[in-house]
DNA sequence: CGGTACATGTAAGACGTTACATGATTCA
DNA sequence: TGAATCATGTAACGTCTTACATGTACCG
C-alpha cells in the first residue's frame, strides 16, 4: 500500500514520470522516508495501471514509458493522506543492537556505539546537503531523528566510559 | 536474520523460554525495537533448532516447549552484535505522510499533523511506563526518538498555523 | 461450566531483496 | 569502440501479515 502511495504522491507532485525517473526520486529525495528499487517499482506501476490509478503513455525513446496519475489515483492518494492512522511498527536493527548492548563487555559495547555514532554522523551529512523543495517537512523530521540518534550515541558512550 | 538475532538475544538474556514466552517479550519489552508475532516466531525457532542455534526440550505441560540457546547460537549472536554494520533502511509511513503534506490544504495538513502528534503522545505514554531492566539503552533511544517526533509535530503545527 | 489465558501450529498472499538478463544512447 | 548511463524487465527467495485451526489449564 505505502509503495503505491509514495508513487502516486511523486506523480502528483512532480508530474508525469517514467519508472526510471521514479526510481531516481526514491534514491535521492525519498530515501529517508521510504525505500524501493526498480525491481519493485516497475511491476507495481503495471499493477497500478491495471487498477486505473495511473496511465502509461506509448513508449518513447529507449523504451521509456511515461506514467501519469489519473483522477482516481489522485482521489485515493488524497484519501490516504487525510485518513491514514499513524501506526508504530518499528523494525530497527540499530535499536536491536542497542537493546542487546548489556550482553557485551564495556569495551565491546563502546566499540559498537562508536560505529553506530559514525553511522548517524554519515547519515546526517547526507541529509544536510539534501534539497528541501518537496518533502521539506519530512526532511526536518529526518534530520531531527538522526540528530537524536547522534546525541543518544554520545550520551551512551559517556555512560559506558564512566562505568 | 534480525528476527534470529532478537530471539537469540532474548534467550541469552533471560534464559530458556518457550515460543509463547518469547512472543510476549516481543509484545512488551521489544516492541519499540523489533516486531514479530507467534506465527513468525514458532517456525523460526524450528529452523534455528535445525541449524543448531537452539535446543528444544521435550514437551512440558500444555505442549509447552522450552528452547535453550546453544554455544553455537551464542557465538553467532556475539559475532552479529560486535560486527554488524549499521544500515539505514527507513520505511516510515508517518514520514511519508509528512513528505506529502504540501499536497494538502493548510487545514487538512493541520488535521493530519494533529493526528500524528496524538500518535506520538500515545506512544510516549506507552514507553514511559516500560520497565527499563534489559534494553535500557534501546529504551532511552526509543523515548528520545518519540519525543523528537512530538517536537517535530508541534513545530510543524506552529509553522502551518502561521501560514 | 464458561471465559480467559496458555500454548502451538499451518497456509495463502503481500511485500521486499538479490541476482540475472537485455538492449539503446551518449560521450570521450 | 568502449564505458557509463539510460531504461525495462523476470525469477527465486526470504520476510511479514492475516486468517484459519486446535487443544489445555486455570479461575471464578
Amino acid at each position: 500500500m505505502s509503495l503505491r502511495i509514495a508513487l502516486l504522491g511523486l506523480l502528483e507532485a512532480v508530474g508525469p514520470a517514467s519508472g526510471y525517473d521514479l526510481t531516481k526520486k526514491f534514491e535521492h529525495s525519498l530515501n529517508h522516508v521510504w525505500q524501493a528499487g526498480h525491481t519493485q517499482i516497475y511491476p507495481e506501476l503495471v499493477k497500478m495501471a491495471a487498477d486505473g490509478l495511473v496511465e502509461a503513455s506509448s513508449e518513447g525513446v529507449r523504451g521509456r514509458k511515461i506514467y501519469t496519475i489519473t483522477s482516481e489515483g489522485a482521489r485515493q492518494l488524497h484519501t490516504w493522506l487525510v485518513e491514514h492512522e499513524p501506526v508504530f511498527v518499528v523494525r530497527n536493527e540499530t535499536a536491536l543492537q542497542a537493546f542487546l548492548l548489556p550482553l557485551l563487555s564495556t569495551e565491546e559495547a563502546i566499540a559498537v556505539v562508536e560505529r553506530i555514532k559514525a553511522g548517524y554522523a554519515a547519515r546526517l551529512a547526507v541529509l544536510d546537503c539534501q534539497p528541501a523543495d518537496l518533502g521539506q517537512y519530512a526532511l526536518r523530521l529526518g534530520l531531527a531523528q538522526v540528530r537524536t540518534g547522534l546525541e543518544w550515541a554520545e550520551e551512551t558512550l559517556a555512560a559506558l566510559r564512566s562505568r
